[in-house]
Order: structure tokens, then sequence, then C-alpha cells
DNA sequence: CAATCAGTTAACGTTAACGTTAGTTGATGT
DNA sequence: ACATCAACTAACGTTAACGTTAACTGATTG
């Protein structure tokens, strides 16, 4: 544990991610360490924390573009009018994705449940005919 | 509207995606239409049900080999036993998968909700500051 | 009947999201 | 001091999910 911060290998443990994802994160643009003078990454809890969001983006089937714009509403200029203006009309839209997303889920659910107790229900026929066999 | 079946430009024109890659979901084994003399393909009521699911899944970004696998499900031989037992484990699991993903995203919803609530306050009292500027 | 059109196969190209390998460097235990 | 890590950069490789282009075929229409 660097000087208060976490390296990239403790990362890679807490997390279960390879180091070279890691980086490849920060090459997009989705993290930002600082450096030690020997160039080695040094990740804040901040870093920590935005790196759990796009995990956990990921694990939802969202793209890393899209976890791109959903973080950018967290890290506004204070000062900058017109970029809370767009990080809020892109976060309102995203909010609206997550919302379309959960109905399209419950949807799929009930789809998959009758699907699940039919196919149940064939099967017992099946397992029932067999039992009356003679052979 | 070929001999009561869809060419696939029908589908290409009711779904917004290119032939290309309604043939591809054919390549991969989603899809199994039949075809014409002229080898020309026509999809059925089925087939077309078929990849209206599959564009759902990918809209919830599920991958195509998960699709596939919860597709599984409505293609069993109804006198193979072992195929029932196979299917039904697997639907189970993208049922659990379904609602993981439905309680992740109440999560994140809840997330961004207060983020962009906190940005917003902090955006009007960057506006009322504005305001009380002299210059 | 020539030409246009919808459809087809085959093959190579592209993008996202990393994996893998090679070669280098700074820190560390013995 | 030496070797062994852990980390680094750079570059090429890989897979999924198509896009794009070329060259062909069968049906249709003026």
């Amino acid at each position: 544990m660097l000087q208060g911060g976490y390296t990239i290998s403790d990362l890679v443990r807490e997390f279960g991610v390879t180091a070279r994802t890691i980086r490849y994160y920060e090459e997009i643009g989705l993290l930002k360490p600082h450096r030690t003078a020997g160039q080695q990454r040094i990740y804040s809890r901040r870093d920590r924390a935005r790196l759990k969001l796009i995990l956990r983006g990921k694990l939802l089937g969202f793209s890393l573009q899209e976890i791109a714009e959903l973080i950018q509403l967290y890290e506004i200029d204070p000062t900058a009018r017109r970029q809370y203006e767009e990080g809020l009309k892109l976060a309102h839209k995203h909010l609206a994705e997550i919302r379309r997303r959960i109905e399209e889920l419950k949807h799929l659910e009930e789809d998959l449940v009758e699907a699940i107790q039919q196919t149940e229900a064939e099967y017992q026929k099946l397992i029932a005919d067999e039992g009356h066999q003679k052979h």
C-alpha cells in the first residue's frame, strides 16, 4: 500500500481483473492515476471507486463508451456552467436508458418464467409417460 | 411477401437491421430459414419471432452467445429427456442472471438519481452566484 | 431481350476490449 | 552487489459482431 494509495496489483487482487485491463481503461481516459517518481501508477480511493463503477457497468452489459458518459457526471468542474448543462442532459438520457432496461428485463423475466413453467410441465409429462411404458 | 413467409428485406424494413446482420445470425446458428428453389431465404413467423427476441436481447446488452443459450429453451425436442434437463438448467441460470441485472440496475438508478439531484443543486447555486455578480 | 433489381456467396475489413509477448527499469531482500 | 520482483512501455494478436465490396444468379419489367 504505497503512501496512502493503491498499486495496480492491489486493484488486480481486489477486483479480479488484469493489470492490462486497468491500464487500458487509463488509455481510453476512464482512469487517471498519479505516478511516483519512478513512473509507477498510484490509484486514489476515488480512482478505486471509479474502477468499481466501471466494472459494475460492464457486468450490466454497458459499453465502455456508455460508461464513460455516465462517469462524466461525477467529473464536472464546479465553475463551468456549460459542463453542468451537458452533464445533466447526458445523465438524464442515461437514467431513461436504465429505466428502459429495467422494464425490458422485467418483461423478459416474465416471458422466461412462463416458458420455464411450460417446459417443466412438458418434462413431467414425458417422465410420467416413460414410467407407464412396458418394455 | 413470398408464399406465406417473409423475405430478408421484409425483416430489414420491419426491424431496422441490415441483411448482413440477419444472415450473420444464421451463420452462427441463431436462425434457420427455409429456402426457395432459387436459394432465396424465406422466414417463417417463428423465425421472425426469434429475430425479435435476439434484437431485444441485444438492446439489453446480452451477447449473441448468451442469447443463443436463452433461445435453446424454446427449441427442445419434446422426446429428449436429456435436452429438457440441460435446457431447464440453463434457463434457471439465465433467470437468475436477469434478476441480478434488474437489482443491479435499480441500484445504479438510485445512485444516478442521487448524483443528478446533487449536481442540479450545485448548478442552481452556480446560477444564483452568477446572478449576484457585479461586473 | 436487354437491363434492372433483389437476393446470394465468399472473402476481406473494421471496431471494441482486451490478451500476450518482449524488452526495460526501479525497488528490495540476502 | 546481485538477483529477483513488480511495474512499465510498445507493439502485435485475438474475438465478437458485424460492414463492405465483388462477382454471380434468378426474376421482372419496359
